[in-house]
Order: C-alpha cells, then structure tokens, then sequence
DNA sequence: CCCCAGGCGTCCA
DNA sequence: TGGACGCATGGG
C-alpha cells in the first residue's frame, strides 16, 4: 500500500520556523547581487559563489555594467571558485548585458510576473529554479522555488511521487499556500536547511529529520 | 578514494 | 518526454 501524497505545508512551515528561525534571504546585499548569485549558485555550494562574489567585489566590478563589458577571460579568473566558469562567465555576461539592453531592473519590474518568468528564461543558462529565485528574491514576485533539496525532501517524505518535476512541485506549494513573497522566500530557505542537514542524495529517510511524522 | 553542491543545455531513444 | 551526460571548483 502506497501512502498517499499530501502533507500540512502550513504546519511544515510553522514546524520549521519554530524551529531554525528566520533564515534572512537571500543573502545578498542588492537586487543587482542577487541575480548574479543566483546564476553563479547553480549546483554549487553557496561558499565557493560568496569567493566569487568576493573577487568581483574587491575589482569593482560586481555589477551588470561591470560584468557586461569585462573580458571573458577575466570574467572567468573572477568567478573559477564558483565552478563551470566557462559556461557561467558567457551566460553571466549575456544575462548582464540583456537586463542593461531591457533597460535595467526598474523597467523590467513594469512587467508582469509569467511575462518577467518568460523573459528571463529565455536566456540561455537561466531555468526555471534560477528564474523563479530571481522572481521572487529579486522581484518580491510570490513563486514557490524548486530546488533540488525540495524536491527530494517531498518525495522521501511522500509528500509526492518519485514522478514529480518541476512544474508539478511547484503547484503543489502555491495551491496550498498565499501568495505571499515573504512566506515563500521564508519556506524555501528553510527547506535549504532541512535539506543540508538532513535530506542528503543517496542516504535514506534521516531519523533525526524535524520533517517526520508531519502527516495529517 | 568517493560523494556532494541552492542547475542547465544537449542529445538520444 | 524523459533519462543520461558534461560542465568544474572545493569541502567533507
């Protein structure tokens, strides 16, 4: 007998608030920072992007304009601790420039949230999860981040079926949730620190996990 | 030594 | 449409 997939959101929010606190995300100093972590985080652990960050802040150059006109190669010497430096360096670079062509962040921010999803997806390197955190971290737009720590959290739990993707998860979180920025930005976070600490690839469902026994 | 990290694009059945 | 694979550094 399969258990069914359902679970309590509000009561795993509560339960994880309780319990580590206020995460405070995302950990970037502007909307401009933001974005550019968020391209460079991208299967990689946030303290090799924070060396990466560190490099292009002490040159001046951890901005859109900055990175949009400097040269790959140094591009690429500025964010190597943050892992897949050829692709990122290109994709950072375009994603830099793109927003500068859009007319920056304050014009971009007249759009409207799918149509904003859209457009930054659109750009080669940015995906779903990437478009989704800039959203709503950037943009204070209310859509539910999917990363992998969520999606391997809610199918050992049996939250859901192993079959669950991406689009699926996501659906999953905004039918029972309001579409609250805060409340979003606050879950997905903790549900990162679920994730690190008890919710590992290969191991089985993690006994001390504060997740267990959540089930309605 | 192996495993993992706050994904994504490409290729192929 | 979904599953493999490459991308790369750095820490446990």
């Amino acid at each position: 007998m399969v258990k069914e997939p359902d679970c309590n959101l509000i009561k795993v929010y509560e339960t994880l608030l309780t319990t580590f606190g206020p995460q405070n995300w995302w950990p970037a100093e502007g909307p401009e920072e933001m974005i550019i972590g968020a391209l460079l985080t991208q299967n990689t652990t946030w303290k090799n992007v924070e060396k990466a960050l560190a490099n292009l802040r002490s040159h001046n150059q951890l901005s859109f304009s900055a990175i949009s006109t400097l040269p790959l190669p140094e591009l690429q010497k500025r964010i190597k601790p943050s892992g897949y430096f050829r692709q990122k360096s290109e994709r950072l670079k375009a994603l830099a420039t793109a927003i500068i062509n859009a007319g920056g962040l304050r014009q971009l921010a007249q759009k409207e949230t799918l149509d904003l999803r859209t457009w930054f997806i659109a750009l080669k390197g940015v995906g779903p999860e990437t478009a989704d955190s800039i959203l709503l971290y950037a943009f204070k737009r209310p859509l539910f981040v999917i990363d992998a720590y969520t999606l391997r959290i809610c199918k050992r739990h049996n939250w859901l079926p192993s079959s669950t993707d991406y689009a699926k998860a996501q659906n999953y979180f905004s039918c029972q949730l309001a579409p609250d920025p805060a409340i979003f930005n606050e879950f997905h976070a903790l549900l990162v620190q679920i994730g690190k600490n008890f919710c590992r690839p290969k191991n089985p469902l993690c006994k001390k996990c504060p997740l267990n026994h959540l089930l309605d």
